[in-house]
This record gives C-alpha cells, sequence and structure tokens, in this order.
DNA sequence: CGGCCGGATTTGACCGGTCAAATCACGGAG
DNA sequence: CTCCGTGATTTGACCGGTCAAATCCGGCCG
C-alpha cells in the first residue's frame, strides 16, 4: 500500500495525500474527506523508512543497555516509562549496548553516522560520564537521566534526576517528627564516584546535623541483600541503636528488614525502615515498605521534552530536578 | 557522506562502491583497495534508511515491553542478551508497548504495516496467546521466548523456553540424594493459566511421585516476599516439615529464605532452600542462593536464528526446549 | 583481423515518501 | 473584458542506497 495507491483511489495526486496528512490546512476540505475515505478504505500508512529517508529523520531514539542496568531493580520500570514515552511523541526507541566508558562511544558514533537515530538518552550516568562531552563536542542531541558530577566545572547537556537528597531528607524529618531521635543510614560503598548514592546519603546527613540527630551510618559492600544485613546489624548492635533506619535502595532495605526481624524485632515498631525507589519489591515485603517513589512517568517525559528544547545557546548544562515522592506503608508508619 | 562521494573519491561509480561492501567477488581486488583506502579516509557508514528502503528490509527486530515484563526480575537480563544477540545479527532491537491481549495486537499491525520492523521477539507469553495465531494468519515473522499452552490442538510460531520441569525434577534429584526426603515445594498461584509457574511444579511434582516422596506444596498468593513467607510458614509449621524446599522464583525462595532465618533455622543446614533464575538476588543474599539458571545468551541466539529460518511449511509451531543449569550456593550446598 | 566471451564497471530505474516550484481555477479589481 | 492574486493541486527533483540490464574491455579463437 502506497502514497501513489490512494491517491489513485481517491482520484488525486501524490502530494495531496501526503499533505492531508501532514499539512491538511493546505488542502480543501472536500478533498480532505476524499483522501481520508480512501486511506481508510485502503488501510494505508505511511511507511516509516521512506519518510525518513526524506525527511532525514530516523524517527528513533537511541538507549544503550548498561551491563550494570540490571542491577537496580528500578532501570526496568524506567525503560518501560521511557519506551512509552517515545511513542507518545511517534518514535520509537532502539536499544543497543556498549561497552562501558570511552570505549563505548564509538557505538555512539556508529549510530550516529549511519543515521540510525536521531538523538539519545543516557542513563547510568557516571562520575565524570565521558558522553556528555563528547555527544556535546558532536553536536549530537542527548539528555541524560541523572546528573554528572563533574569535579569541576561543568559537563554540558540536559539532564533530569530526582532529588535524592531533599527526599532523604524530608524522610529525616518525618521520622523525627514521629518521635525518632537515632536515625540510621545504610548505603553502599559506591566506588569512589558520586552519584545517586551519595546524594541521598548526603540529605540525610544535611537533615540530621540540623536536627542535631546523631551520625548513625553504615555501608554495604555492595547493593545486596546481605551486605546490608551486616550493615544493620553493625547499627543495631551499637550501645545506642537506631531506632529508623534510611536505607538508600529497596533492596539495601530489604536487606535490613530482614536482620531487623531476624532479631525478633518488629518493622514499623520497633524499628522503622525506608527504602529508595518504590520498586516491585516495596510491595513485595510484609505490611510493606515505605520508600521513595521516583516520578518515573515524568522523568521520562521531561527527557523527551528536553530533547526537542533547542539545546542551549551557552552550552553549559542545564536540567531538571524533579522531587521524588514518599510512599508510606507498614514498614515506616509515617503519619500525615 | 553519501555512497556518491566516496565513488568520487576513489574515482570509481557508485555501483561499484556498493559492491565493495555487499559482493566484493565481483570488484576487482585493485579496485577494492582502493575504494576501501576511500571509505576508510573519509569514514563513510552507509545509510542505514536508504538501505531499508531499497532493500525493504527495515533491519529491526519488535520487542514488546509487557506492563508485567518489571515483575520478573528476569526479564531484565533477557533483555540484554537479546538486545546482544539482534546486534550481532546486524540488526537492532526497537522497543514498543502493547495493551495485553487482543487490544494490543493494533500495535504489532501498525508497526508491520509501516515497515517499521522486520519481525518480532515475543515474550511473556501466556496460556493460549492470542498473538501467536494472528501473527501466523498474516505471514509476520516471530518467535516467541516461552510456549504456548493451548488448551488443545497447537499454537502456531517457533519458540525457545527453557525446560523448567527437567530442571526442578533434576533439583529434587539431587537434594534426595543430600539425604532430604520431605522436599517442598512454594510456587505461586497463577491466574488459570498455565505457565512457567506450573512447568516448574509439575517437574518437582513428577520426580517427587517417581521418588515415592510426599507431596509438600503451598502457594504464595502472588510472586512476593511475604506471599513467599506465609507459604514457607505453612509447610514448616506442618507436623513433619520439610527439610528443603523448592521455589519457583528467586524472589519467592528469598522470601523463604526470610521466614527460615525468623525461625532461628538455618538456610543450607536445617532447611535447604533453592531459586529460580539465578537473577541477580541470588548472589545478594548471605552465603548465596542456590538457583537454576536460564542459559539466556543462548536462548536470545537461538530465537534469532529461528527467525532466520524458514518457516515451517506445515506451520504446526515448533520449539527449541533448553536445559537449565543448576547453580549451587550455599541455601542449598548440594555436593557434585 | 573480426567475432565472441566473460569479468569488471557503469547506467538507468526504482524503493516510497517530502520539498519546492510550477500550474491551474476562480473571483474581484481595474 | 483582461489582469492579478490567492488557494488548491500537480509536477519534477531528490533523499541515499540497491537491483537489473547495459556497456566496456582485454584476450582467445577461428
Amino acid at each position: 500500500m502506497t502514497l501513489r495507491q490512494v491517491a489513485a483511489h481517491a482520484g488525486v495526486s501524490r502530494q495531496t495525500v501526503s499533505n492531508v496528512l501532514n499539512a491538511p490546512e493546505r488542502v480543501d476540505p472536500a478533498t480532505q474527506d476524499r483522501v481520508r475515505e480512501a486511506i481508510e478504505t485502503l488501510g494505508y500508512q505511511p511507511n516509516r523508512t521512506a519518510r525518513s529517508l526524506a525527511t532525514r529523520q530516523a524517527g528513533l531514539i537511541g538507549y544503550c543497555l548498561s551491563r550494570h542496568s540490571g542491577h537496580s531493580l528500578y532501570m526496568d520500570a524506567f525503560l518501560h516509562a521511557l519506551t512509552a514515552a517515545v511513542e507518545a511523541s511517534g518514535r520509537h526507541l532502539l536499544l543497543f549496548t556498549a561497552p562501558d566508558g570511552e570505549r563505548g562511544l564509538a557505538t555512539y558514533a556508529d549510530l550516529i553516522a549511519q543515521q540510525a537515530v536521531d538523538a539519545f538518552v543516557l542513563s547510568d550516568t557516571v562520575g565524570e560520564d565521558p558522553r556528555h562531552p563528547w555527544l556535546a563536542e558532536r553536536g549530537i542531541r542527548f539528555t541524560s537521566f541523572g546528573r554528572t558530577w563533574p569535579r569541576h566545572g561543568r559537563q554540558p547537556g540536559m539532564w533530569v534526576d530526582v532529588d535524592g537528597h531533599a527526599a532523604c531528607a524530608e524522610l529525616v524529618t518525618r521520622l523525627h517528627g514521629a518521635g525518632h531521635d537515632r536515625i540510621g543510614f545504610v548505603g553502599w560503598d559506591s566506588p569512589g564516584t558520586r552519584g545517586a548514592g551519595s546524594d541521598r546519603r548526603d540529605g540525610w546527613r544535611f537533615r540530621c546535623r540540623e536536627l542535631g540527630l546523631p551520625h548513625l551510618e553504615a555501608r554495604a559492600d555492595s547493593d545486596s541483600l546481605e551486605g546490608a544485613a551486616r550493615a544493620a546489624a553493625t547499627l543495631l548492635d551499637a550501645p545506642e541503636p537506631p531506632t529508623a533506619i534510611v536505607a538508600a535502595t529497596d533492596l539495601l532495605a530489604v536487606g535490613v528488614l530482614g536482620e531487623v526481624r531476624r532479631r525478633g524485632l518488629s518493622p514499623g515498631a520497633d524499628v522503622w525502615v525506608t527504602g529508595f525507589d518504590d520498586s516491585l519489591l516495596a510491595t513485595s515485603v510484609e505490611n510493606g515498605l515505605t520508600t521513595v517513589r521516583q516520578p518515573t512517568a515524568e522523568i521520562a517525559a521531561r527527557l523527551l521534552g528536553l530533547l526537542e528544547a533547542e539545546p542551549d545557546t551557552a552550552d553549559a548544562g542545564a536540567g531538571v530536578l524533579l522531587p521524588g515522592q514518599i510512599v508510606v506503608r507498614g514498614s515506616a508508619p509515617l503519619g500525615l
């Protein structure tokens, strides 16, 4: 089914059909109806490839699945939201893989050289992500889920991120409001790089200091249940153990919960526990896990919105920081 | 950078350049060298869109992210492997979303009508998946991760699946060999549909019967930690509790582990526990979780291999059943 | 020395759209 | 009545490749 067949059927020229679809205001209403009917009865859909060739737009956004993406329970949900958002803009998401770091850049370059994609959405951004300056230099459009944390200056490119600092600070405030004076934190040892983990920790620490609460922190050696359980054990073994524990991810929180239960303590009563991400684990534990929900759909929508936006003249990076939403469940029955 | 520019640079016609890339045997070696050098120095890469238009091949495989895909910790790993496998065949994966069931079929149809994809890889297949007959009828190429379980007859289309039945039977055999006489099973209530869950259960039950072991089964009301913990509690509260528990997924196994620990019992000593999937949870628990690893990379490779294969003349469905691999960790220290 | 053959290379048409410029039709102004 | 302007529609060229048929060219044979 091609444009010309529709045109023949409707008794007009191919361009008129094209206009009906792309610039209806140029076409006489009566003609429009006739063409629309032909389109309808023939079940015509324009060929994406041909359109892409002519307009020089692939209609595809590239997204790289990093080796680590499976390590966060959250990325799956994000990918789903991103796919939906891309579809809403009439395009599609093209998935690819690339080695980490500098070596992976060639893959991005190839996709652009082949005009296989129009732009990229990055995620799993790391400390000084090499992709940002590299793509920006070459004038390739992209947006990034997650800030970069350059040691000095600023990375180019626009990003969207969730304010883990504010969310964790808020958790502390509300836990404190609920009567907790010793609020611990369980994070994981990020390998030297700043990132979401330290952002969340800083939020917790910042508010604890503000409120004059003690510094009760333990780190898991990895983002694992076992590591979290050990970290929690360290905290709970202290002479003055915390009565609430803020964990940097849901997975860690579940590990903490396990340790709490093993000691015969009751989560949400003896020890309150919170997580981060609102992943499937959060509704999977007994009485549910109080956690911070990332506004996934909005993140995805914003990332695409920024892609359309004219790249800032001064291409200094600019970003959008979205608030996380505290979801109260049984593990920390915060009021209000 | 276009074909003609390269041709001009090398002093040949466009078609010669095209031949160097697609049918080198037709080109004089000396000319080949000259053209290759031109390609090299100009950094030419053929335009995917143009090639697609001419060859009528999008070079894209469609994959639908179902609403539920996030519910299995495993699908993330699968998606990664699939992406890599598709790349290995010189194509790319196009992601999309669609409503479940019949209503989603229109989305598949649109992608084909627009010639946006060459074929589909399906996953999250359900009992009598409507997609299989529908796609087959229309002559659309696809392969499916996961069998369909038609009530009668056979669904068309080719599939790849992991033999959960055999793997669970093997687990029972080895647990029995390690001295266990009461081996329980924790699955989840699949909503009436046959699927991977019941396949695994059947394997467990089959071997238990064969060995004359008692039927100790409890179902979680959902694939959740809490449900699994309750199911495990039921089993462990019985007058003759199991000494080993086979769980239908890693997540369920972790739930079981939690209940075991809470009772002061030691996993891998007092009660042995196994999971299924070898997801990130399996290495995340203390001493690790003995589980069944799906041959993810091979699954992906086979799915693509079947796509190339000529659709069987008698388009009765045909499939590949791959063995799962038992990975021994601390929760069930099986010898051998 | 002309004809023929086969490999190497080039030419023309096409894939299915879009863009820009050209043509057409019609009504109002001069 | 002619000319012009405007809106509607059509035509020709092009996007960047591939396919198939045509051309070129050197060597071999008669």
